[in-house]
DNA sequence: TTATGTACTATAAAAAAAGTATGTACTATA
DNA sequence: TATAGTACATACTTTTTTTATAGTACATAA
């Protein structure tokens, strides 16, 4: 799944994980550990498929943790996790330095 | 071109300008002034349109400067910007991110 | 006059990503 | 017995992105 990147070359390493329409903008609605459901209903736009596609990538790449209730119907959360957090401080990095 | 992204959201603004499989990696190549011909033996696995479109994105978004030295056969040279550089700055923090 | 070099354009084809729609599991509750 | 509720899967279609390929302009040199 997704662009073939040698991951010795930081930017491809980046762009592996985070590269893409939706992880960014996903991991940024995890500071709180949300349902499936709820993070659903704060981006609309996405399709169930890119969203379970895309936490499924997140939590492999440990960038956010997934919790499962083992109960019925199904209750299921995601956090982002520390890792996830770090990865993130640098968004506003870059948005300062574009808009300067 | 391009996904239609909201600006109004820092992390859409910088997908907007920045993501894709391209810009990113040959921004990291402009550190020094190069000529278009330069630029593509550096990063063999671009096509030739795929290259010009990034660098006229770049450059529309003042994160690269096109130089055209007005000869012919012509002779145009790319350089990073200081708001290129600092965009780039994010990047290795991310890579240290994901890597920890 | 013909070939060369260089940045760039244009078109069609292939590949990748995303969207849409439908289905599954399983328990509790009506 | 039928329905609701929730996370997730799967097949199919459409859209978007990328590649491949073949030009164009134009001065200079052979």
């Amino acid at each position: 799944m997704g662009i073939e990147y040698k991951t010795d070359c930081p930017i491809r390493a980046v762009l592996k994980v985070l590269g893409g329409k939706w992880p960014l903008l996903v991991l940024s609605k995890l500071e709180e550990s949300k349902r499936f459901s709820a993070i659903k209903r704060e981006i609309p736009e996405i399709s169930e498929k890119m969203l379970i596609e895309t936490l499924k990538q997140l939590t492999e790449n440990k960038l956010a943790t997934r919790k499962d209730f083992k109960s019925i119907p199904p209750h299921v959360e995601y956090k982002i996790t520390d890792k996830g957090m770090k990865a993130m401080e640098a968004i506003p990095l870059m948005r300062k330095a574009l808009s300067s």
